[in-house]
DNA sequence: ACTCTAACCAACCGAACGGTCGGTTTGCTG
DNA sequence: CAGCAAACCGACCGTTCGGTTGGTTAGAGT
């Protein structure tokens, strides 16, 4: 851990200007948030802010590629001899990283495609999906997971159940990020009904 | 069926203009769709709009309440002997009415709850979360659902996975709202593993 | 043909927007 | 305590925003 010294003036350095903007980005959403808005909630001037950015797009793209990096680096390669372990390893490092990454990961589920920036992360968002479309096809093909549901719509619902998080989860001692991701994969795998396998 | 005739200069009604407004509203969000870009869509000028309704703000209104008519409607008086088949009727209700009304809906799920208007739909939205929940919470009372998993949290995965729907559902003859209905009940009560219930 | 109704438009307004500019402040380091 | 690096600020710019004004136009009913 090699925390060089800062130097200089001190204040906001990029991170932690960056992560102020993405709270706030989700609160108000990135399009109803003015460089204005920024400023006030960093209590700093306007023109501060571009002392660290170039532009408003260049935010929202250190926050989506962030997240995306993170949750690249989890549905790449998952470890587990069956295609169910891995399937079930990716549930839960998705759950995991939207947990630790939760203020990124909501910014980026929430774009919509208006600028080139945005396109680029649903295009890689995109990629995700296909690659977790694949690993349900494979637990589909091995024989362990119910035939009669389309694998594609199977992963849809799995990986809308996962994002759906974002709407509700926040960090408690009542429910850690490790009780989530059991509750999770035994609604997706095993049901809700009483006696499910 | 009294199909009134329109009277007067024939162009869009308020129900039509609507209905254009909540699909451009979807496709680069509220917050970034100025009403010039509206009227461009609409063929009209930006002060036609106005003829129609008095702000931005009301067509917001009007959409989300729309959504939210509709959805209380489903959720407020399920049918059914058993709480579980008053949910299972409250699941198939909401994925029906998400599907037919799917732009209001889409809209509705990503207010932020930056004005007045918007904290009304947000509010609106918690009464619907809290009588799911109190469905489930008699589910599970009367043994119809696993008792392992808290109530309140599986009302949240419900709600997500019907809700997270919008992200990618469209209308087709290859999946149609039964089918998905179908699908999603299996998916949510028996769970994915194959020999599940 | 005239009337009524409803839909429409060009031109405009003040405020807010993202972004720029030239210079200033702060605190560590040698 | 001088020098430097990094963070910061007030004033300003051109553009776009939501919204207003004072009319005009198209068609159905009589």
């Amino acid at each position: 851990m090699t925390t060089s010294v800062r130097r200089g003036r001190p204040g906001y350095d990029l991170d932690s200007l960056l992560q102020v903007a993405v709270t706030v980005f989700n609160e108000r959403g990135y399009d109803g948030t003015s460089m204005e808005d920024l400023a006030a909630r960093l209590g700093i001037s306007k023109s501060a802010i571009y002392h660290h950015v170039s532009s408003k797009t260049e935010l929202l793209r250190l926050a989506t590629d962030h997240a995306l990096d993170a949750l690249t680096a989890v549905v790449s390669d998952p470890r587990g001899d069956t295609a169910l372990d891995r399937l079930e390893a990716v549930l839960r490092g998705s759950v995991r990283i939207l947990v630790a990454e939760l203020p990124f990961v909501t910014l980026l589920l929430r774009v919509r495609g208006n600028t080139e920036v945005e396109r680029r992360a649903l295009s890689r968002r995109r990629e995700l999906d296909h690659m977790l479309t694949a690993l349900v096809h494979a637990a589909v093909d091995e024989g362990s997971l119910r035939p009669d549901i389309d694998p594609a719509l199977t992963a849809r619902l799995l990986f809308g159940t996962v994002n759906s998080l974002i709407d509700w989860y926040r960090p408690s001692r009542a429910l850690t990020p490790d009780d989530l991701a059991d509750a999770l994969v035994t609604y997706a795998l095993s049901g809700l009904h009483r006696g499910a396998a």
